[in-house]
DNA sequence: GCGTTAGTACTAATTATTTAGTATATGAGA
DNA sequence: TCTCATATACTAAATAATTAGTACTAACGC
């Protein structure tokens, strides 16, 4: 998904090119992942030429929310402090960041 | 884990008493799982009387930041802000929340 | 036109996860 | 002591996740 994401849209092809940067992957294999997450709605797919063209059939923004959701209710049964008290002291985030998030989030109530 | 963490320690009896009032479960089930989480280093096991007690190998908090760590590389490449971002958004945290959490920061550098 | 390439569909092997069954041992009580 | 309940070890079925192979097709270059 994030390699779709960072292309906008892509081919299998283009993930597979992408990936292989990383690691050592099959064509076929991407392909296969890429049909599960359209089968699951994460990408929908429209015939482009040759081949398909995949594109994000969910906001990025949403589906990170779900998974946020689903690990904190998961995790921490849904309450958020615990959670931003590792952050803290995993030094994840430092004051700066907690005092600049007051801040924004003081202007737009 | 969260069962023995609940109660500090617990059997395998104990942790399927607890599982089952929630949802329909096998008594060999839980003990399987009880067995991995010890092959995993999250549970240790002792002798006691007719049936192993197992007790947390790791300290909650080492577990969960484990936890949180993970995630939050694999979804945010490690960046906490963009996670605030989305738990405030989805109204997990408030702006008191957030406040309180700066304050808090603020003592104790 | 014809072989080569790139693409897909279909199938499948492998591994991990979840759930549970069976066999066996052992302690407690009648 | 004999039996029943409880505990474990070992095995395994079912499901999901990961990775990839094979067969077939269509287009592209020559």
């Amino acid at each position: 998904m994030k390699v779709v994401w960072d292309l906008e849209s892509a081919t299998v092809r283009d993930v597979y090119e992408t990936l292989l940067k990383r690691r050592k992957i099959a064509y076929t294999t991407v392909m296969t992942m890429m049909k599960i997450l359209e089968e699951k709605k994460y990408l929908k797919k429209s015939q482009e030429e040759r081949a398909y063209l995949y594109t994000p059939a969910q906001p990025k923004q949403q589906v990170l929310r779900g998974m946020v959701r689903e690990f904190l209710d998961r995790v921490f049964n849904g309450a958020a402090e615990p959670l931003l008290v590792h952050l803290v002291e995993d030094q994840r985030l430092s004051k700066k960041d907690v005092e600049e998030l007051a801040r924004t989030i003081r202007r737009k109530p």
